[in-house]
DNA sequence: ACAGAATACCTCGAACACGAGGTATAGGTC
DNA sequence: GACCTATACCTCGTGTTCGAGGTATTCTGT
């Protein structure tokens, strides 16, 4: 949350009511994001001097507050960007917020150590179902189609999202 | 949480340790779970009448407690497999975790019409990144190849998942 | 005989998100 | 002139999760 308002308002400044538009269509297409979330959090980013405000009288209606990244926003989005945390890497829902925003670290060789650290991730051996020790694949389930389908996803999402990463990464390190 | 909780219960009893490993593969492969939410989380299905436990002389160490779902909490379950919130139909995460369970309804047109909920989600005019009402696709970042990436990867989950479900939704209703 | 690791369960404070409520302004409709 | 809707911001109580701590038991290695 914190970290999208942090990429979002790098790209441009930003009123609150957008700000929850943009974040809403990235992030919460998946999960919308409630009023109670964004300007508490916004009074909080104020609070660590990450952003200011600029009060504008409203275009359309009420005065809008333009929210503006300060240079020590800035450097907090560059930090989180080097050195995401690992739920970052993990949740794909956070992975394709950080995505989203990576243009902003402008060091390939930076960009590709983050790149690499997901890479490590998918070519984990991983499953969603064990047996003890042992990893439980589709074929395990020859009576659900339904954890057959959720391995079919799986796979595939991860085939297209290596092949991705490998590419960018060729291209980022010669 | 709570309802992957249920679900691995319908598989079969289990101890809260065990059922930590096994939740935490499904959905902490992603997010590992903490004991500080998962122990409460069992006390809280315990008052709520879904799971009783029946203490057993551990095989290995300390006592276990042996989790059992009760009448109450399969009924739970299967209300909550046919009438999931939006949430676990828009969050892939939380998706997945329904479609692991959703052999336990045990109705074809039931898991039919959860199915198409998915799908009717997946094909609704979606976008990561708007400018006004205009929806932006790969080719409006032509300069932000991690963006470019984003919608790669993003269309070919949501392609896959959209040939299963039609492939399914036949199966089930033909 | 003892240390350490793995197993197994638990509590409590802090952080964060949600949802339901509220305020206010400007433009359009009846 | 009254009302509705969209815009724009805010607060507060509730619930969920995390993280850091704690307790106890059994097995393994030395």
């Amino acid at each position: 949350m914190e970290f999208a308002i942090l990429g979002f308002l790098a790209d441009a400044p930003l009123h609150g009511y957008e700000l929850r538009r943009r974040v809403a269509a990235l992030t919460g297409h998946v999960r919308p994001i409630a009023d109670g979330t964004l300007y508490p959090t916004i009074k909080r980013m104020e609070r660590a001097g990450w952003l200011r405000r600029d009060v504008q009288a409203g275009q359309v209606a009420a005065p809008r507050h333009v929210l503006i990244l300060s240079p020590a926003g800035q450097a907090e989005l560059l930090r989180q960007l080097r050195t995401p945390d690992e739920l970052f890497i993990s949740d794909e829902n956070r992975w394709f917020t950080l995505l989203a925003f990576l243009h902003h670290l402008d060091d390939p060789v930076a960009q590709a150590a983050v790149l690499r650290r997901r890479l490590d991730f998918l070519t984990q051996p991983a499953s969603f179902f064990w047996d003890g020790d042992r990893p439980l694949r589709a074929d395990d389930f020859p009576h659900d189609p339904f954890r057959r389908g959720l391995f079919r996803i799986a796979t595939a999402t991860s085939r297209t999202e290596i092949a991705w990463l490998r590419d960018m990464l060729t291209t980022l390190t010669p």
